[in-house]
DNA sequence: AGCTATTGATAAAG
DNA sequence: TCTTTATCAATAGCT
């Protein structure tokens, strides 16, 4: 897809991995937001760098600064506590 | 990107809908693993079907749940319950 | 941050 | 459907 076929495993050069990211996740966000059109569904995207930022797509308005917020706090707190919060708010 | 040029908007037909929800939940699927495996980074994509089935692409075992379970929970009780959850699990 | 040669994804057709 | 194929789209390497 490129000037070369690219083996899909880690990219070890930093900069071209960071300019692949770049350019990787905002394509993945472009068919993330051409399949709810199309097809008429709901889709969330969500991407952590390694540098610890979030980048996320949602197709709805509502559920996009809910997973933004879930994601993150994942991030700080680990999977236990939010799932402890979550058995007790919905079960 | 097929044989014909297609505009981004809602596919009518519903056969051809579903035919191409099919091939682009799959191809976003495989952007997504690519973008985690190329660039050392955690990538997790939901998508609702219409119908109510939900399909889910995590790079890490662990939060793959975590975003099912709470993303079908969203389905099920609606925002507000669960950001009650997550408040009082991490806050 | 732009360019373009190439590979990749996929709309229609078989 | 499953495969094939013609075409458009994404992007790797350069600059």
């Amino acid at each position: 897809m490129g000037r070369r076929k690219l083996e899909i495993k880690r990219i070890k050069d930093k900069s071209s991995r960071l300019v692949a990211f770049s350019k990787r996740r905002t394509g993945l966000f472009k068919k993330a937001r051409q399949l709810s059109v199309l097809c008429d569904v709901d889709v969330s995207v969500v991407v952590f760098s390694d540098s610890g930022k979030l980048y996320d797509f949602c197709s709805g308005g509502a559920n996009k600064s809910m997973l933004a917020s879930i994601t993150f706090r994942y991030k700080q707190y680990g999977i236990s506590e939010i799932d402890e919060g979550i058995s007790r708010a919905s079960c």
